[in-house]
DNA sequence: TTGTAGGCGTTATCAG
DNA sequence: CTGATAACGCCTACAA
C-alpha cells in the first residue's frame, strides 16, 4: 500500500546518510552531537546535508526522543509593557539556542494558567517559564509531573518550584516609600490597580514602611481591580485628593498609574512636586521624560528574561545548577517628582 | 528489545479506544471530526478520554499527518506597544482553535526575516503571518515554497503574497495632515523616528498632503533612524523648533514621539495647542489622558490580529476565501491638541 | 566511534 | 460509519 501524500522531494536523514556513505544513525548523531563523530564522517555528513538541503523533521525527532525542544512561557499579559521587556530578554537569549519559545497568556487567571499548563504538559516541553509565585496547588502538581526544569520569573519568594529569578516587590515598594519618608513626606498615598499578587506585595511594602513610621492610614489607599491604564491613574488620583486633600505624596503601583496621576495633577493645577510628590514603579522610559521627571523603581526586566533562559538551558543541557534563586534586585531612580520636602514648619537649611 | 524510557502512565489513543470498545482509528476520528462518528461511539470515546485524562501527542500527529498545527508569526518588535495589541488579537483568537502560535522577532531586519522564514519553512507551519509588505524577493520565494496560507498584516499594499489585512498608512497620515490644514495650521512639522517602511509611508502621506496645499518645506521635517521612544520625541521637537521657530503644528510618526514632544513643550513653556498643535499616530490609551488630550489616528490593531487569524484558519480549514484583502481603515480622533486655529489675521467667526 | 533493530503515537488508505 | 494495516522520520538501547 502506497501513501499518496505528495512527498515533494522530501529529504530524509536516510538520504543524507546514503550520500555521505554512513549509516542513518551516524548522520543523526551529527545533528545532535557532532563531536561524537570522527572528523572525516562529520565533514561528509555536513556536506551531504548541505547539498541535499536537509531540514530535520522536528515532529519525528520529538516523537522518537520523547521530548520536544520547546520552552513553554506563561505570562499574564501581552499588553503590559513590563512583560514586553521580559519577553525580549527571553526571545533574544533563546534565539541562539536550539530551543524555541511557546508563549501563552494566562490573562491574570489562575484557572487559565492551570489549563495552559495541562496543555503544555501534553507537549512535553524541554523547559518551562512561569510568572510569579502564586500558582495553585493543582498547577504546581501538574508542573511537578512535567519532569523538566522550571523557572519562575518576576519575583522571588519562598518555596520555588525549581528555579526562580526576580526581585522582592515588597522590599522594592518598601524602599520607595522609605525614600519618600526620608525626604520629609508625611501623608503618602497609594494608588493601585489590577492588584495582582505582585501588586499586593507592593502594597504590603508600602504599608509596612508607613506602619514602621506610624503613618499608615487606610484613607490614603485607593485601589481597584481594573487593569492598570494611564487614564485610570487619573481617576485614582482624583479619588485620593477628594478623600484626603492634604495628601503630600503618592506611591503608584506602576508607571502607567503614575503618569495618569501626573496628568490629572496638571489638569487640576496641583503642582508636582511642590504640592504632591509622585513615585512610580518599573521605570519605563517615559518616566525620565515627563515634566517633572518622575521618580520610579527600576527593575531589570530584560535581564530577568535573559537569566531565565540561561538557567533553563543550562539545566536542560544537564549542567549542574549554579544557583536556583537569582535576586536581580531593584534601584530607586530619584527624579524631580520627589525632592526633599520644603516643609514650611521646618527650620531652613 | 524493550525500551526503557519511563512511560510514566502515558495514556495513548489505543488505551482510550480499548476502554471505549472501538478501534484506535475511530478514537482518532473522534478528536478530529466528531461528527463522523455515530452518536453512541462518540459518547463512549468522549467519556473514555475524559476518564483516562487523554492528551493527544502532537508530535505523533504531526509526523503521521505531515502537517503541524502551528501558525508562524513574524513581527519586527516586541517592545512596540502597537504589536502588543496585534499579538493580543492573534493569541486571543487562536486560543479557541487547534492551532498554536510560534512567534519570532525580526527586529526590523530583512535578513533576520529571511532567516526566520527559512526556519519556519522547515517546520511546515499550517499558516503564516508576516508584518508589512516589504519582504525581500528571497523572502517571498521562501514563502511561496511554504505551501500554506499567508497573511500580511499592518498595512495593505499592491501584490499581496496571499492575503492581507491592515490599512494604508499613507492615506492615514494624509488624512491627519489634512485635518491640521483644514483647521488653519500653516507650518506643519513632521517628527519621525525608526523610519521603517510604514513610517516612510506615513511620511509620504504627510508630504503629499502638504504638497497639495503647496506648504511642503523640507526644514519642517525632522527624522532619525533611532528607535522611537518618548525621550526621543523631546529631542526631535527641540530640533524642529530651533530650526523653524514659528512652526505651528507637528504631525508625529507615532504616539510615543507625540508624548515626548508634548513633554518637551511643557519643559520649554510652549503652549499646546495655542502655540503648537500636536497630532500623533496609533491612538494609544495615554493620548486621551495627556494634558491637553492629544489628537491621534486610531488604528484597529487588535482587530487586525483577530482578522488575520480568522482569514488564516478559514483558509487552513479549506474554506473558500471570502476576501483576500481586508482594509481595516483608520479614524482621526480629534482632541484638544489640535483645535481650529485662532489666526489673528483671520476674520472673527 | 559506529551500526543494528525496533518502536515512538498517530493518521492515510482502502475495504467493508 | 468502522476497522485492519502500514507507514511517518527519527532516535534509544545495546552491541561491536
Amino acid at each position: 500500500m502506497e501513501r499518496k501524500l505528495p512527498q515533494s522531494g522530501k529529504v530524509r536523514l536516510t538520504e543524507v546518510a546514503k550520500l555521505a556513505g554512513v549509516s542513518p544513525i551516524t548522520a543523526s548523531r551529527f545533528f545532535r552531537n557532532p563531536n561524537a563523530l570522527s572528523i572525516s564522517k562529520r565533514e561528509r555528513v555536513e556536506s551531504a546535508a548541505r547539498e541535499l538541503g536537509y531540514v530535520p523533521n522536528l515532529a519525528a525527532r520529538a516523537l522518537a526522543s520523547h521530548r520536544s525542544e520547546v520552552i513553554g512561557v506563561l505570562i499574564p499579559s501581552l499588553t503590559n509593557n513590563v512583560f514586553a521587556d521580559v519577553l525580549r530578554g527571553i526571545y533574544d537569549t533563546s534565539e541562539g539556542s536550539r530551543y524555541s519559545i511557546q508563549l501563552a497568556n494566562t490573562r491574570y487567571s489562575n484557572l487559565q494558567e492551570e489549563r495552559l499548563l495541562r496543555i503544555f504538559h501534553g507537549q512535553k516541553p524541554a523547559g518551562l517559564i512561569v510568572t510569579g509565585i502564586d500558582q495553585t496547588p493543582e498547577a504546581r502538581a501538574v508542573m511537578r509531573n512535567m519532569n523538566c526544569p522550571i523557572v519562575q520569573i518576576m519575583e522571588i519568594g519562598p518555596e520555588p518550584i525549581d528555579m526562580i529569578v526576580g526581585l522582592s516587590h515588597s522590599d522594592a515598594a518598601f524602599a520607595a516609600v522609605r525614600h519618600l519618608l526620608e525626604r520629609g513626606y508625611k501623608r503618602i498615598g497609594f494608588l493601585g490597580a489590577r492588584m495582582d499578587p505582585r501588586g499586593q506585595r507592593r502594597f504590603d511594602g508600602y504599608r509596612e514602611a508607613l506602619k514602621a513610621a506610624d503613618s499608615f492610614d487606610q484613607r490614603l489607599v485607593v485601589t481597584t481591580l481594573s487593569p492598570s491604564t494611564v487614564p485610570l491613574g487619573g481617576i485614582l488620583l482624583s479619588d485620593l485628593v477628594s478623600r484626603v486633600p492634604n495628601v503630600d505624596a503618592v506611591f503608584c503601583i506602576n508607571d502607567d498609574i503614575a503618569l495618569g496621576a501626573l496628568f490629572e495633577c496638571q489638569r487640576r493645577q496641583i503642582a508636582v512636586p511642590e504640592q504632591l510628590a509622585i513615585v512610580g514603579f518599573n521605570d519605563l522610559e517615559f518616566m525620565a521624560s515627563a515634566v517633572p521627571a518622575l521618580t520610579s523603581v527600576r527593575t531589570n526586566r530584560y535581564e530577568m528574561g535573559r537569566k531565565a533562559i540561561e538557567m533553563l538551558t543550562a539545566a536542560m543541557d544537564g549542567k549542574p545548577p549554579q544557583e536556583r534563586v537569582s535576586d536581580l534586585g531593584f534601584e530607586i531612580i530619584v527624579r524631580a517628582s520627589s525632592p526633599p520636602r520644603r516643609d514650611p514648619s521646618a527650620t531652613h537649611v
